[in-house]
DNA sequence: CTGCTAATGTAAGACCTGTTCACATGACAT
DNA sequence: ATGTCATGTGAACAGGTCTTACATTAGCAG
């Protein structure tokens, strides 16, 4: 661990980015609200006021996690849809199933990102990385939605609201290994891709019978 | 505030609600990680010992505040679907409206329901009480799919995740009056409705064009 | 190489919270 | 009235946040 670095001397050389991985560690095991600036330090090896040379305060710290998990979201994002190829519904639920498998493999990201209530009026850069990510979803969308007759054509955006508010339920109420979470039926991945065809279909977008 | 009591000597006389009155008080105003036992305590008017006489600890008394939001929400929906009436679409419709005015008008008991990350395998009563409020969709979903000849029937538990999924995620995304959530272009509530009645159009369980 | 400056880390401390313990109080049954 | 038990208190300790004054050293100017 450690972020792969080991301090050498007074000086640590690479705090910032240790602090980084330990918040990860420490969210990945208890939660956001687990974290703690103290513990954080003490894995990083240093002293408990030397974060304060780098961040403001603890949700400072939790805020830039959160900025670096919607800049790795929206490369992942980017790659499942793949610029809709091979074809756009394909593309579609391949940017779904990568959705939960952030959620699924990043759940300290996902959990700073989403669940940590942090103010983002305070972190205007997290407010547009935020709305990058979600531009993603919103042009995939749009690109499905060329194939209609024009006015067939449904907002994007809304079709982009709501794959990403289902594909969130399902991330929050099923997607993760909490081991609190209640067991289904089927895999999350599946619900999930049932539900977004379901949905494609009465667009229009996607085959009479799934 | 006070939930109503002054306490009138030594004992407090009504400590545990009052606990829970001020435990949602700091959860509306801070979310679940904002809540502590001894401001609590000090809302109540007693010593910072005192919960402990009736929360094992500060968990306790938030998995109480979630079990007596299950309880509520199972009340709320079973209100809002009213049997089905006036007809099954048109209550089911209700049912995701209440969904998420309950998610904006009790914030602290869906914040806790749903954000305090209690670990379930600990109170059994919450899966339980968890497990009574899915049910009602549950049903609802079932009535609904009746319509159906039973070869084109989709299992109702699986409408109701999808159904669950969507509202959780506009309602824990969108829905709520925290200042930091993004604007939408149309309302929560407008977005949660289109989206369902989407849904049920491909499932053949609504009127053809919304 | 020398020496200055700014960045980075430390030590100590004020203050808060959670939680436990021995002890105080009084509501209630007998 | 008396005893008992639920309920509340006060003191104590561990551990957290964050600030301030101070220590160390990296990196640059000369």
């Amino acid at each position: 661990m450690d972020g792969g670095f080991e301090r050498r001397g007074y000086h640590h050389g690479n705090l910032r980015e240790a602090l980084v991985e330990a918040a990860l560690q420490l969210i990945a095991e208890k939660g956001p609200a687990g974290f703690t600036i103290a513990e954080a330090a003490r894995l990083a090896g240093v002293s408990p006021a030397a974060p304060y040379r780098h961040f403001r305060d603890a949700e400072a710290l939790l805020a830039d996690v959160a900025l670096r998990g919607f800049e790795r979201f929206a490369t992942t994002l980017t790659a499942a849809w793949n610029a809709g190829r091979p074809d756009p519904v394909h593309a579609f639920e391949a940017l779904g199933a990568a959705y939960l498998a952030f959620a699924r493999q990043e759940p300290a990201y996902y959990a700073a990102m989403f669940e940590a209530r942090i103010p983002q009026a305070s972190y205007p850069g997290l407010l547009t990385a935020g709305d990058a990510a979600f531009t993603i979803l919103r042009e995939a969308a749009e690109t499905l939605a060329q194939r209609l007759p024009q006015e067939q054509r449904p907002p994007s955006s809304m079709v982009a609201l709501h794959i990403w508010s289902l594909a969130h339920g399902i991330a929050s109420l099923f997607g993760r290994a909490d081991a609190g979470r209640r067991k289904l039926a089927m895999p999350p991945e599946q619900l999930l891709e049932a539900g977004v065809l379901l949905y494609l279909q009465s667009l229009g977008l996607a085959g009479g019978k799934g």
